[in-house]
DNA sequence: TCTGGGGTCCTAGGACCC
DNA sequence: TCTGGGGTCCTAGGACCC
């Protein structure tokens, strides 16, 4: 049979998070910045309308903001993390397979649902039960292969008249929307492409899927030419039984103001090598390098830039915070120079093995290979679990006491599903 | 004054081997 | 005087995604 997917993604999910625990603002353009306050990463349907455009940095619409009243949020990605959450498990009651894609969207094996009932009712169930058990918004579209199932949704967000569901398993219909889509819009196609299509008289997505294979193959790669065949209703990105696990980690982020000292420096790396590790331990993976990075702010032009890196390969795969946060100081000793006002750091873990792909250490005296390993584990899962009860109770000595570097929040809002003392109340 | 964070995949080219 | 060819592995960089 052949497959269908169905695509459920959640409308400016970030702002509809924001605006469910505020009925107050149900008409009011809201935005949500990036880290630090810096960009816009959503925007609700009004703020759209405004043409307050995804990206943009906050000090460049501040007359916008002031002359509509367009409300801020920083992001609050514990309550967001939730809320998805709750979604993703309303969407696996409803289908027997679903690819979690990415915070706010997901895949769903629908193939054969229209035994029971029309793709397009399916869809419109789905889109209900989820806005009545989480109380969120999201569109439907179903069609042959993913990326036209994204297509699919890219028409029910933009047609009033399609109330949020398109089905595009019809053949005919698919060239039809095709002809209408701008090549920009298809998954898979960003700037740099849609450019050097463009030039080549490629404007749509019709156009796209009608180019020649091997020419596609030539020009570009294989990459675009599984996306023309997909165009065309080839299935090219089947189901992944056993999700591949992940190849790196990283941890980075903006500072809240310029740091000039190794010592600030090294309780910000510090703290990021240790998130990091603990999001390694949540995979139950083994890091076997890791990289540090500090740069400067590269669009501060009338400044003096730096920006580095470093990377060591660690002789034992691990996941001991001690020895990773200890290992990414060397790094940072090793490329930090006085004299710039730093704005970013990074550390970013890879190599990753799970349990069977440890080397024993060869070194180890004859059987106690496993001691270290074993007492290591022990005090990490203490660690993981008293943190997990109450965030950030124990951490390295290394990254403890005044930080530097938190960043801006300004407008966050409470962690309303999240912390028992700000759940919502009703009067 | 103020510009996010975290990923994946593919390709080209160099090093190295026989 | 003539100066190969094919294969693998690794890395850096570029493109994409949300």
């Amino acid at each position: 049979m052949k497959t269908v997917f169905a695509h459920v993604d959640c409308n400016n999910f970030y702002a509809s998070c924001e605006k469910l625990f505020r009925p107050d603002l149900r008409n009011t353009p809201i935005v949500v910045l990036s880290n630090n306050d810096g960009c816009v990463v959503a925007r609700s349907k009004e703020a759209k309308a405004l043409g307050i455009k995804m990206g943009v940095p906050v000090h460049q619409i501040k007359s916008e903001i002031r002359q509509y009243g367009i409300q801020l949020f920083s992001s609050n990605y514990t309550l967001y993390g939730d809320m998805s959450h709750r979604v993703m498990v309303t969407l696996e009651a409803l289908a027997p397979r679903v690819d979690v894609y990415s915070i706010d969207e997901a895949f769903l094996d629908i193939t054969g649902i229209d035994k029971a009932v029309s793709f397009a009712d399916f869809g419109r169930q789905v889109k209900d039960t989820v806005y009545q058990n989480v109380g969120l918004p999201v569109c439907v579209g179903i069609a042959p292969t993913r990326t036209l199932a994204k297509l699919a949704n890219y028409a029910a967000k933009k047609f009033a008249a399609t109330k949020g569901v398109v089905d595009l398993t019809d053949p005919a219909r698919q060239r039809r929307l095709l002809a209408i889509v701008p090549v920009e819009e298809v998954w898979g196609v960003g700037r740099k492409l849609s450019v050097k299509l463009q030039a080549m008289g490629i404007t749509n997505a019709l156009q796209l899927a009608d180019t020649d294979l091997a020419t596609l193959r030539k020009r570009f790669s294989v990459v675009l030419e599984r996306t023309a065949r997909e165009l065309n209703g080839t299935a090219c990105i089947a189901w992944d039984d056993a999700p591949s696990p992940k190849k790196q980690i990283m941890c980075s982020r903006s500072f809240g103001q310029p740091l000039q000292s190794l010592p600030d420096l090294e309780k910000a790396v510090a703290h990021y090598a240790t998130r990091a590790t603990e999001k390694l331990r949540g995979g139950q993976q083994f890091a076997g390098e890791l990289i540090v990075f500090i740069r400067t702010n590269p669009f501060r032009t009338n400044v003096a830039q730096y920006s580095k890196s470093a990377s060591v390969k660690l002789v034992n795969s691990t996941q001991d915070s001690r020895l990773i946060v200890q290992q990414a100081l060397g790094q940072l000793r090793s490329i930090y120079r006085s004299g710039y006002d730093y704005a970013k750091a990074g550390v970013m873990l890879s190599e990753l093995v799970d349990e069977t792909g440890l080397q024993e250490d060869l070194f180890e005296p004859l059987g106690t290979e496993n001691l270290g390993r074993a007492k290591s584990e022990r005090l990490m899962a203490v660690m993981d679990e008293i943190n997990r009860k109450s965030r950030a109770t124990l951490c390295m000595a290394r990254a403890a006491g005044p930080t530097a570097y938190v960043m801006r929040r300004e407008h966050l809002s409470p962690a309303y599903t999240t912390d028992r003392a700000a759940l919502p109340k009703v009067r």
